[in-house]
RNA sequence: GGGCGCUUAGCUCAGUUGGAAGAGCGUCUGGUUUGCAACCAGAAGGCCGGGGGUUCAAAUCCCCCAGUGUCCA
């Protein structure tokens, strides 16, 4: 069964009937009765530019999109929906995306799957939301953008419960009812057009919302569920019907703008101010000037209609695509030159694209990203290095942290989530000069990669193009324009370049797309109750009694030593791995029985026990924890989540942890920050840590259920990652730090005694791993630290207060007496080779010096220079030595009699046979080495032999 | 998470086919000048990131590790 047509009474009521769209093939309900095409092809184009649609909105920019808003979400709370905060762009409470890019996120995966409750039904909601997929056509297109607002109404059905509040029908009369009542939109200009939606897994009846060429809106009902036995099949795969029926959606924000404000681009609509800000700043009017029988807006506008309805994609190729707009454009009665075209839409697409870009990047860092070289701060980072690339092309001189401090009061309205307008200034103004330093190193490899190339070459090579970008992160046509201003004035970008580049990174993207399937340890246990965790009661009881469940041998790679069975009781005080924290040891037992837990694992609602024994179902164990071990990596977690505050409180609302680690040794806490830490920054968190440690004198567990704990705390909850379930413990440390945890922590923080910060370490760029350990662990390090001072005292034989100036001493006395016994060495040689034995002869006007030598080439070759190296005296020498097996070298004076009399390879090679070995070099500098030092003697003889002497 | 690159003098970087470790800047000494990053002559300064391997011979080729950069998810 294909999906069944949508037919509604709001559409027969308005007048609507259906037709089939004569391009796409598409169904759609129109008021239009002649219309063929459904709105969205490539014969429908925008026809609000010059003539808005939506009428009484003559603000611009911000207000206007304030007000487009505050109508939609208005509308809808008339109507009994809830209006909900957005939520932030950063998608925190998920773990398969770094942005937030759709309203619909905001719910996934939890209250889309029906484990959590919304926190409203119906709600309204205006996200913002990030999508960089179609970064590269932001400011060429007219209308693409990285970040958008979806606005939306949302409702979540459960019909089998009862809970039914309303679904398409109803839906769409509102859609319509804001269109033609609300906005004041001709129902002619208006046609749905019917698209089934699937993604995800999930998949439902869609319909689009065309108006006036521009899609606004898409409504989607999503009530199916994949299933390889269901009855609906969609585009090849089989769904079933869910409980959970879900009305999802999107009405973008920024097209209501453009379609009220009928500007030429979308950009003019909403970031008017910007635009205009930079127009002045790169002197685009001048350029306009240039041609004053160019109608300018015209020309825009007609780009407009025509990028409408062209489809840009990533990747297509520019010269072409501007053959095709110029000749276009002739059609419709406007001529312009390939020159004249591009002076104009060039620079103007930078100018379009930079506050789309600033837009962006100050919500990223607003919500406390920090770039970097990976993961979710690379995303800032590229926006970033776009933005500046596209202000240094358009010739401004503007600080990239002024430009997102401009955008900031003037887009944003000063206002930003989490981060300090300092600190955004801070990070930026370190991005610049991150940038400034690849582009500095970027014309150093562009240098040395041409420096064999002809300065009349045209092109780059496609291969070093390639490693330019994918290496050194210089774009093709900077490395063109780096390479004209280093001298190779005639180089241009083989056309294509780009899209084959595009094309390459796309290939590389699917080959690795190879997904791995781990196999669970052990399966089947959905029979099994789940085992009721005891350390959530008490996280001091030790010993417990329980009965076993289940027991079985396992067996598995990347088990520990020993272990050959995995037990299940109804109750443990064994805390399993998680959350970083690592597991519980210790016994198992009964009367007869001892078994030793070497690791403990969770697996779905199970803590299975890994022991070196069997035990027998229904038996009564007694277990004991290894306490020392608990008490140890309670230790540790408590105080990481001491030191993750306390770095909060000292850098800044940007830090945020990035992964952890709890073992008995020492603890690691990962956070994002911009810079490096000195040693000064670590003393200041660690002092901090060590006041919470005296001043908050207990922690507070809670439970709430998600939807509480959200409206409550925030998504800073969930520094430790995702959340998988409904219910969320909180572990609150006064008001020092407020998290999501399922470790076991403290009652009492003051039992942890102290906390060290022992050193950091880069994890990749932005991302800083802190060195923790607390309790006995401290105690521990400051004892090993003391050992090895004491150690090092010993040695030299002073007091640990003079260790360090006493190393100083024997380092500077080891690198000068090292140097004197160069300089000694090289005496020795000197004399060696100043002749006056019988190792020298004369013959005909060239000394040859035949002589054995003590260690190994690098001596040899020292002593060679001596011998070789003075023009005055034209030489012969071979020098051989029984170091390692026998070395041989021959070298003579260059330029001079003895090198055009002999051939060092000639001779070497000539007599190393006697060494049983090999060699080679220069006619004036050769060497070799064999297996058979007794040869050398022969090796001479053979010399003297060959030379004649 | 995956691909690619880099690590050589205090700094910025060259180093061709594996065969004698280089330049510019800076430092020091001397001269010349005292007018801005001045000029001339000379010198010092190197475990070529660490560890294995191949080879007679490795900065150079192969493997592992570390640090760092870059592109793509």
């Amino acid at each position: 069964m294909a999906m069944a047509p949508i037919d509604l009474a709001v559409f027969h009521d308005n007048g609507y009937i259906r037709k089939q769209c004569r391009v796409t093939n598409l169904w759609f309900w129109t008021a239009d009765h002649n219309r063929e095409t459904c709105g969205d092809t490539s014969e429908d184009e925008y026809t609000f530019i010059g003539s808005p649609l939506i009428s009484g909105y003559s603000m611009r920019g911000k207000a206007l999109k304030d007000a487009m808003r505050e109508a939609f979400l208005g509308f809808f709370e008339d109507r009994e929906h809830a209006r909900i905060e957005p939520y932030p762009i950063l998608a925190r409470w998920r773990d398969d995306i770094h942005l937030t890019i759709a309203s619909i996120a905001d719910f996934q995966p939890h209250v889309t799957s029906g484990l959590v409750e919304p926190p409203a039904n119906p709600l309204t909601i205006s996200q913002p939301c990030i999508r960089l997929t179609d970064v590269d056509a932001v400011g060429r297109s007219g209308r693409h953008l990285t970040t958008f607002e979806m606005m939306a109404h949302h409702v979540f059905n459960r019909p089998d419960e009862g809970r039914m509040y309303y679904w398409m029908e109803e839906c769409v009369k509102y859609c319509h009812e804001m269109f033609t009542d609300t906005f004041g939109i001709d129902a002619k200009e208006i046609t749905y057009v019917e698209n089934p939606w699937c993604g995800g897994g999930n998949a439902g009846p869609a319909v689009e919302v065309i108006v006036g060429g521009l899609e606004l809106a898409t409504l989607v009902f999503m009530n199916l569920e994949e299933d390889e036995a269901g009855d609906v099949e969609i585009k090849g795969d089989r769904y079933r019907e869910m409980p959970l029926q879900i009305i999802d959606t999107g009405y973008g924000l920024e097209r209501f703008c453009w379609a009220a404000a009928g500007t030429p681009t979308i950009y003019e609509a909403i970031y008017p101010d910007t635009v205009s800000w930079l127009k002045q700043l790169s002197g685009f009017d001048d350029v306009a000037n240039q041609w004053p029988e160019l109608e300018l807006d015209k020309i825009l506008g007609e780009m407009s209609r025509l990028n409408g309805i062209m489809n840009i994609e990533a990747g297509v190729d520019g010269d072409e695509l501007r053959a095709i707009f110029i000749s276009r454009l002739a059609e419709r009665g406007i001529d312009i030159t390939e020159q004249q075209f591009t002076s104009i839409t060039d620079p103007l697409a930078r100018i379009y694209a930079i506050p789309d870009h600033l837009h962006a990047l100050c919500n990223m860092l607003g919500d406390g990203l920090v770039p970097s070289n990976a993961k979710a701060g690379y995303l800032a980072r590229m926006l970033a290095r776009r933005t500046l690339r596209m202000r240094d092309e358009l010739g401004i001189d503007v600080s990239l942290a002024e430009l997102a401090m401009h955008h900031v009061e003037v887009n944003l309205g000063g206002k930003i989530m989490k981060q300090t307008h300092d600190g955004i200034a801070t990070i930026l103004k370190l991005e610049e000069a991150k940038y400034s330093e690849m582009l500095r190193k970027g014309e150093q490899v562009i240098k040395t990669m041409l420096s064999n190339v002809d300065k009349q070459a045209s092109e780059i090579a496609d291969e070093l193009l390639f490693s330019l970008n994918d290496s050194h992160g210089i774009a093709p046509e900077m490395a063109i324009s780096l390479a004209k201003q280093a001298g190779w004035e005639n180089m241009t970008l083989r056309t294509g370049f780009t899209a084959e580049l595009a094309e390459r990174h796309a290939k590389m993207a699917k080959d690795a797309a190879k997904e791995t399937s781990k196999n669970e340890l052990i399966s089947g246990l959905d029979n099994l109750p789940p085992t009721n965790p005891l350390y959530y009661d008490d996280v001091y009881q030790f010993k417990f009694d329980a009965s076993v469940l289940y027991c079985s041998d396992i067996t598995g790679d990347d088990l520990p030593e020993g272990v050959t069975h995995g037990v299940i009781l109804d109750r443990t005080c064994f805390y399993p791995e998680g959350g970083g924290q690592e597991p519980d040891f210790g016994t198992l037992s009964t009367d007869s029985v001892h078994c030793r837990v070497l690791d403990t694992r969770k697996i779905g609602q199970h803590i299975v026990h890994l022991t070196d024994g069997a035990l027998n179902n229904g038996d009564v164990v007694h277990g004991n924890l290894n306490w020392n071990r608990r008490k140890q990596l309670m230790d540790h977690h408590t105080s990481v989540h001491i030191v993750g505050g306390a770095a909060r409180k000292i850098l800044g609302p940007h830090i945020y942890q990035a992964g952890a680690n709890k073992a008995v040794d020492s603890a690691r806490l990962d956070i994002t920050h911009y810079n490096r830490l000195s040693r000064q920054d670590l003393d200041a968190i660690e002092k901090m840590a060590n006041e919470v440690l005296v001043q908050v004198p207990k922690t507070e567990k809670t439970i709430l259920n998600r939807k509480d704990a959200d409206r409550k705390h925030g998504f800073d909850l969930y520094q430790g990652g995702a959340p998988k379930g409904d219910t969320i413990r909180i572990l609150r440390i006064s008001d020092h730090d407020i998290q999501a945890c399922g470790g076991t922590h403290h009652d009492e923080i003051g039992q942890i005694g102290s906390i060290r910060l022992v050193r950091s370490t880069a994890v990749q760029d932005g991302v800083e791993r802190l060195h923790i350990v607390a309790g006995q662990a401290a105690l521990d390090y400051a004892r090993d630290q003391d050992g090895l001072l004491r150690q090092t005292g010993d040695v030299f034989g002073v007091n640990i207060n003079d260790v360090p100036r006493t190393a100083e001493r024997f380092f500077n006395e080891w690198k000068d007496q090292r140097k004197r016994i160069e300089q000694l060495e090289a005496e020795i040689v000197r004399l060696r080779t100043s002749g006056g034995d019988d190792s020298s002869f004369t013959k005909d006007g060239v000394r040859i010096v035949i002589m054995e030598a003590d260690g190994g080439l690098k001596n040899m070759s020292k002593m060679l220079k001596e011998l070789t190296l003075d023009d005055e005296k034209p030489t012969l020498a071979i020098l051989g030595s029984k170091d390692g097996g026998g070395k041989l070298m021959v070298a003579t004076t260059e330029n001079s009699l003895a090198s055009e009399r002999y051939n060092s390879v000639e001779i070497l090679q000539a007599i190393i046979s006697h060494i049983s070995g090999g060699g080679g070099g220069r006619p004036t500098f050769a060497q070799g080495g064999g297996s058979n030092p007794d040869g050398l003697e022969n090796s001479f003889s053979a010399a003297k032999d060959l030379l004649g002497l």
